[in-house]
DNA sequence: ACGGCATATAACGGTGACCGTAGTATTGGC
DNA sequence: GCCAATACTACGGTCACCGTTATATGCCGT
């Protein structure tokens, strides 16, 4: 799973949002790192339809335009919580060799006690 | 940044190692979770370096074979250490998120106090 | 002796997520 | 009257990753 997909199911986590209420919650939760385009968005969200992990909560006409909410899955659920324990573990895997390094410029001794 | 590439830059943190060691030193830190294949491997490899956060530490010719040892650049460390923090508030907010999470089945009541 | 497995890299085509942009349509501010 | 924001659709392009095959050597089992 890749960051606009992780981070679309994090922003339906707490609750159903249309699209381009997506591309917003999305700019919220990255504080302005990850900006959404419409392209990477409703491909998105067709394909984790697809795959069950977000469903179709239901469809507004507002002021002639279309509003499709969608929700979190279940399924989806879960599959998050997993993806945040993988990212925990990468996170902490990574930092853990950082530690371990050595001789980016020689002589500096980061690791010989 | 995806994972393959995260992991690889994690492997060649603590020291520097040939292709094939990356190979098991990722599968290794990821607990078997991740096995590398050959094309996504060199690929990354010639990718990473191209983009400088791998150097070509040395190339060792051991009984007929090529062994080409990578090492991580000062730049990639910071990518790195970057991703890590990128990962680490992806995770919380994801989370947090899950947290305010309601409506799965209706009447179950997650979040009503 | 020979096949299979581990080591080690190169090279190829394919797929799919993501990106960028443009198009459609409505409302509201300057 | 025009531009920005809202909201979705559609299309083509790129690039990371995958799967597989090829190449070459050494070791183990039968």
């Amino acid at each position: 799973m890749q960051e606009p997909t992780f981070l679309i199911l994090t922003a339906l986590a707490a609750q159903p949002l249309h699209g381009y209420g997506v591309i917003r919650a999305v700019e919220e939760l990255s504080a302005g790192e990850v900006k959404l385009r419409p392209g990477t968005l409703y491909g998105a969200l067709d394909r984790l339809t697809e795959q069950g992990l977000l469903v179709v909560d239901r469809e507004e006409a507002v002021e002639g335009r279309l509003r499709r909410y969608y929700r979190l899955s279940d399924t989806g659920a879960a599959a998050l919580q997993e993806q945040i324990a993988r990212l925990r573990r990468h996170a902490t895997a990574a930092e853990s060799q950082l530690g371990k390094r050595f001789g980016g410029a020689p002589g500096l001794g980061t690791v010989t006690a």
